[in-house]
DNA sequence: CTTTCGAGTTGAACGATGTTCACGAAACTT
DNA sequence: AAGTTTCGTGAACATCGTTCAACTCGAAAG
């Protein structure tokens, strides 16, 4: 068995993640830098290229890490016994906190783009799942008359629209809604579109 | 007067900017390189640092102009005598068909970062006032109870629930609205929010 | 018209950054 | 124990944005 050296491969990945993930925090997407993340990892440059392809790849590790933070912080911020109404308003809540409180990973989520032609893998883009995934089911207790596709839809427009307004709140200055007017904000967003979409 | 240097002068930066505009049009912010541009513009690459300080004005330059076009659009996809809602539908439509038909140059107004400290000059932030200036009035109407700073409020809450509908679509993979729905879901989410905001 | 002056232009050079590669050491196989 | 494969190493390379000293050339002065 090949034991050494899968565990000191692995050991290396693991350090250069989360060297990686500390520097995004620290200094956004844009502090990245290789030779930092090296240097934090305590290996050489060229060890990085091989434990991943790319800097772009190490980056799509470290999305994969938030994005599994987030599916299990919206988890918990759903009140056990709530009705429908109420789990898509603790869900829009718990979303905005999530970006408050990781501001910079998770907009590494949204502000990280690959190169002209280059895919994003399949098994990263399926982890996004967790954006909709929660807000499927009250949606379609909500509006039990439609498909599940229909549904998949709407989950989809309804997570677009409370992440442009938290969004363009923490990177547009121009047209932001102040910080503490957010929450707020974002409670009417979603009370409006629910009684807009039960009809 | 010394006009033949100034023409010069105005001409260069003239150049300097439809050529980035090109080259963002066509290959998007990451494809914007100093060489390219000035090689375009037909100058050596030093001129390009005397005209702009740096590559990021020139980028804002270039926003400038599509801030301009977006917000001439937009007061061109109102049809005239048509009431709130369906000027606040018709100003949706108007913003997604500029998105669709403009894709990288509309994606650079969000997607350009300054370095960290760097602010946005006065004068281009104030620009940025088109991208809610026209909801705000049929909203105000919808909405009379309201204080000015309120529907200002709630305009910047609208635009930007539309905006991460178009945005998610066009940006994000696993969570995109496919582009044929596009319209249906943006109509969809404001007569919903429209519904919501005015009961 | 000639001279002088200075703003604008030029392209080589610099520093930063992502990526590659030949070398050598370490670990696994037989 | 020898051979083979794997992988860490760091110098080297290509591509960026940006700077700078030398040069050009239009504009004012004599």
């Amino acid at each position: 068995m090949s034991n050494r050296r899968e565990d000191a491969r692995d050991d290396l990945k693991r350090r250069l993640i989360d060297a990686a993930e500390a520097r995004i925090a620290g200094g956004g997407l844009r502090g990245l830098k290789a030779r930092d993340v090296t240097a934090d990892a305590g290996c050489a440059l060229g060890a990085l290229y091989n434990a991943f392809d790319d800097l772009d790849l190490l980056v799509i590790h470290v999305n994969a890490r938030t994005l599994g933070r987030l599916g299990a912080a919206l988890a918990a911020s759903v009140p056990p016994g709530a009705g429908p109404k109420e789990v898509l308003a603790a869900l829009a809540q718990g979303y905005l906190a999530f970006a408050l409180a990781n501001t910079q990973l998770w907009l590494a989520l949204f502000t990280h783009r690959l190169p002209e032609g280059v895919e994003v893998p399949d098994w990263h883009v399926a982890e996004h799942a967790v954006l909709i995934a929660q807000i499927i089911r009250p949606l379609s207790a909500l509006r039990p008359d439609l498909s599940p596709e229909a549904v998949t839809q709407r989950a989809k427009t309804v997570f677009a629209a409370v992440h442009g307004v938290v969004h363009l709140a923490m990177t547009a200055r121009f047209v932001a809604t102040p910080v503490d007017r957010l929450a707020a904000e974002v409670d009417a967003l979603v009370t409006a579109m629910m009684r807009g979409l039960a009809g």
